[in-house]
DNA sequence: GCTTGTACTTGAAACGCATCAAAGGGGCCG
DNA sequence: CGGCCCCTTTGATGCGTTTCAAGTACAAGC
């Protein structure tokens, strides 16, 4: 339970300190009898290098931070694994910090991590990330994801007005004369969707648009009660087409609906956003619109690599992903994976993530509900 | 971009080096406007504490770490969530790491926490425990998540074995006659599970069980292809019960079954497990049985207090989760969050989640498909 | 046999901070 | 005015590493 040193491996080993840093660090430079003789009382003796006595001394550490709102929220996940796999693929480490929807505690992480000695640092922030300014003359290299900067930095944004247009496009396309967005608009993110959807609707004046928030988290049971409340309108009232901002919200809309008797996709079509593989991969697989998380977290790291490659002090890149749509149906699934047999388009899923051909484009997965 | 460090601020500040570390740290033994004026400096000129040299000089810090073999199972969430919770409650911090279904790499992040001088650490262990027996006689303290160790140590475990008793028992109700569970048993916990069933239906030799691996991934499409195998079986090698030991790979397996003209529940009947909230807040609910994940997170947090406050070198201590089950029906969810109308069984979760008031139960949603 | 070079190894210095014994300053009492 | 005590501040010390200039040993070349 004593915890062994480094010196301790060296008195027992018979060698100095300094050899047994170098055989942690740069093996190449000893011996190999020394090094297997290190090896080996390092194993007998159990030592574990002090990671904090290591970056004090030797600077950074090959590991990036990642501070993200929530972790169960389906795109902060695809983030988190983009970001995971293509720190790995760079040697690095990733940890994550759930910052749980509070605006402090996110702050808090960042200040941790940042105080880690993190080669660098990416958030999703869940406000404008203009929150802090201080944050892009910090130390240490940052990305912030999902989101645009006004204040000079890196940034990965998904391109949310496009995802807000791809579906007003999809409402027009469908004769929708009455749109409901479901969602609690706070949230940038979701705000740039709701922003997408109004403009293309510009052109539609004779289009209604309205958004009803469904409270702070966003959840199953937000879309239900909303989805009741909409069922309960008389008929001339009530949408056409709704937006859940989120898939589960747009999923606990489809519950109130068939439950309160009002058919969908017949009387009321029911779109979501994000892209979470539950919604689609059912049995009545629900319309989404995807974002490009996977992508965001890997550029994200990109840009962190680049600055940090670069050493040159923070210069501004942005990079925008996802304003393209592919549009992912059974047809196309069936052709990217080349299938002869008509399949589901979250096979599609599958042949992507495995195969790591995710491209940034926004997906569009065709469901059952619309 | 400088880093400030703690003796700028002693400089800016006029006073010494020791005072601004009490500043930080035992902000009582100052005088009122000492700590303002080091406050506002340190805000002026952007400090960031060194964690590394913080934990170095001062032991141990106020966090923990946890390992989890993959990010996008709603399972790992829930303990990620509840142990979050529980570390917030108890002023620690929470760093999650993505082990990626990799063995080398769960153990290269356990050593990296327990070498940052965590103050304890978590894993879900993808395969047996056993597998490094050496972690048990670490520095720090440690907790195995969701498996059941033979070693000496720490661990909560899920009831798995419970779960598979209560599906098994689901089965025999519904008066299956052939089992097929779906899943890759070699996972641990999922192995459990398969046991649970089997023993369940030891006393009912008449019922044929067969189980088929879903690969390693576990997907929907994984799920959809099995399925499709299993419709095209002449009618009496077909099961009328399967068991999807994912959420996920059960969605899988109805929609192909579906698509091949197998009605469900109606032919065969398909249940879940892990409690996924898109699986069974759809408007086709999924049953599904869910272990008390946000429970065995609080727990495991719970046992890591309780080491560092008795210092007791590491004895033994085992917490078993969710043995009991909670039937989870429109009926009992409404009668628990006080309501007239019928609800779905996902407003219980909302209830639930929110209000803190998780139960260590394992849970059962009744759906449509069984 | 001496020099030069090569291949390792050594150990002291520094990393940024928390700690704590000791010093400083002020008020109170005698 | 001296002595005492309490409240606040000081700064040297050490935490476990990495680094790097300096050292050692040995081989090759002359």
């Amino acid at each position: 339970m004593a915890k062994v040193k480094i010196s301790d491996v060296a008195r027992e080993a018979g060698v100095s300190l300094g050899t047994v840093s170098n055989a942690l660090n740069h093996p190449e430079k000893l011996r190999p009898e020394t090094l297997k003789l290190i090896n080996e009382t390092i194993n007998r003796l159990g030592y574990l290098p002090n990671q904090s006595a290591r970056q004090l001394a030797g600077g950074a550490t090959k590991s990036f931070g990642l501070v993200l709102p929530r972790l169960d929220h389906g795109f902060s996940l695809q983030i988190a694994s983009g970001a995971h796999n293509e720190a790995r693929k760079h040697g690095y480490d990733l940890l994550i910090a759930n910052a749980d929807n509070d605006d402090i505690l996110q702050d808090h992480y960042l200040r941790y991590f940042m105080g880690t000695q993190m080669s660098g640092v990416m958030v999703q922030p869940m406000a404008s990330p203009d929150w802090h300014p201080a944050m892009t003359k910090m130390p240490v290299p940052i990305v912030h994801l999902d989101i645009h900067c006004s204040e000079p930095g890196y940034y990965v944004a998904a391109d949310n007005e496009a995802q807000g247009r791809i579906i007003a496009e999809l409402a027009i396309a469908r004769g929708a004369h009455h749109i409901t967005v479901v969602g609690r608009a706070a949230f940038m993110q979701l705000t740039l969707r709701v922003l997408g959807i109004h403009k293309a609707l510009a052109l539609h004046p004779d289009i209604k648009i309205e958004v009803i928030d469904a409270g702070e988290w966003n959840t199953a049971a937000d879309g239900y009660s909303i989805g009741a409340q909409i069922a309960g309108r008389p008929a001339n009232e009530r949408p056409d087409f709704v937006v859940g901002l989120t898939d589960v919200l747009a999923s606990g809309v489809i519950s109130a609906l068939v439950d309160k008797g009002i058919s969908v996709p017949e009387q009321v079509r029911v779109a979501g956003c994000d892209g979470n593989p539950l919604a689609w991969s059912g049995s009545v697989p629900l319309t989404t619109v995807a974002p490009p998380g996977y992508e965001i977290g890997r550029k994200g790291v990109q840009l962190l690599m680049e600055q940090i490659e670069n050493k040159v002090p923070t210069k501004t890149k942005h990079i925008h992903v996802g304003s393209a749509a592919r549009t992912v149906t059974a047809a196309t699934a069936a052709e990217d994976i080349n299938r002869q047999e008509l399949v589901r388009p979250f096979l599609l899923e599958r042949a992507s993530t495995q195969a790591n051909t995710q491209t940034d484009a926004t997906a569009i997965n065709l469901g059952a509900y619309l």
